[in-house]
DNA sequence: TGCTCCATGTCAGTAGCCTGACATAGAGTG
DNA sequence: CACTCTATGTCAGGCTACTGACATGGAGCA
C-alpha cells in the first residue's frame, strides 16, 4: 500500500504515461457533463482551428484511425455539431466544418480544457512550459523518425 | 495536407497527447509480435519490481480500472504467466507472482520496449531527460493535487 | 490511354476498457 | 459486540477504438 518507490518513477516512459492518463482523466471529468468525449472534443476543437479538414486530417490530429473518426463524425453529423457535403466536391474527401451548435457546444468545452492544462501547468513557469513543449517535440520526432527507419520499410 | 502549423503545437496538452500517442504506438509495435499489449508488459513489469502486488494496486500501477486488470489477470493466470492463490491468505487480496514462463516473456518484452525508449530520448542528453522527468512529475502532482481539491469533495 | 501507387471513405468483426452495482473483509470507534 | 468507513474482488452491460478488407478517385509515368 505504501507509494511505489520502485525506479519506474525514474522512468521517462511511464512518466509520459502517468502525465497523460492524469490529462485524460481530469479532461474526461470536466467534458462527461457537456456529454463530450476527449476525441470529441479533438474534433471539434481541429475544425475550429482548420475548418473544411477531412475525416482522415481529423483522425490523425486526434490520435485515432480514420475509422474511430468517421464514426464520430457521423454522429456529430446527426447531432448537429458538423457538417459534411453529401458528395465530394473534389476526390472522395468530404470536407468537414462546425455548425453554429457545434461553435457554441465548443466554446465552453474549450474553456473547460484550457483551465485543466491551467491547473497541470500551475507549478511551472514561463522557462519551464517552454522547456517541457520543446522536450515533448524532440521525443516525438525521435519516435517518429525510428519508427519509419526500423518499421515500415522504405518510405 | 501541409503540416498543421496551428497552436495546438504549442499547447503542452497537446504535445503531451501526441508523445504518448507516439509512444504507446511505437511500444504496441514490438509487443505484438510477442502476443503482449501495453497493458499486459506493465501489468508483468510491475510484478517483476514489487512481487504480491494485489489486483487492484496492478491496476492503479497501470493506470487502468481494476476491473479491467481483473480480466487481464484471469487470461494472464490460464496462459500460466503469473499464479494468484485460490483464497486469500489475509483480506480479499490475492497476491499475484510471476511464473516462471512469464518472467521469461517479460525478458523479451522488457528488452524491446526499452529499446523504444531509448530511441524516444535518442535525442535528449542527460540534463534534458532529468529535466523531463521533473517537469512530468510536477505536472502529474498538480493534475492529482486540483482533482483531490475540486472534484471529489473531502478527502 | 492504360498502368501503378497512394490516399480516402466505408463496412464488418474484434478487443480493450469503462461505468454501475454488489458482497465481503479489515480498521476504527463506541 | 454493533456500527461505520474503506478497500478489494467480482459480475453484467455498453462504449470506444482497433484491425482487416474493399471500392473509389487522383497523381505520376510510359
Amino acid at each position: 500500500m505504501e507509494q511505489p518507490g520502485v525506479d519506474l518513477d525514474a522512468s521517462v516512459g511511464y512518466l509520459l504515461k502517468e502525465a497523460s492518463s492524469a490529462l485524460r482523466a481530469a479532461m474526461e471529468e470536466v467534458l462527461r457533463p457537456l456529454g463530450m468525449t476527449v476525441t470529441h472534443y479533438s474534433c471539434l476543437e481541429l475544425l475550429a482551428q482548420r475548418p473544411g479538414l477531412s475525416g482522415s486530417e481529423l483522425a490523425r490530429g486526434a490520435f485515432v484511425t480514420r475509422q474511430s473518426m468517421n464514426v464520430l463524425l457521423r454522429s456529430l453529423e446527426d447531432q448537429g455539431q458538423v457538417t459534411r457535403p453529401a458528395a465530394a466536391p473534389v476526390g472522395k474527401v468530404l470536407p468537414t466544418r462546425l455548425t453554429d451548435d457545434g461553435r457554441a457546444l465548443l466554446a465552453q468545452a474549450s474553456a473547460a480544457v484550457r483551465a485543466v492544462e491551467v491547473r497541470m501547468l500551475s507549478g511551472l513557469d514561463e522557462g519551464e512550459r517552454a522547456s517541457a513543449l520543446r522536450l515533448l517535440r524532440t521525443m516525438v520526432r525521435s519516435l517518429h523518425d525510428d519508427a519509419r527507419a526500423d518499421g515500415p520499410p522504405g518510405g
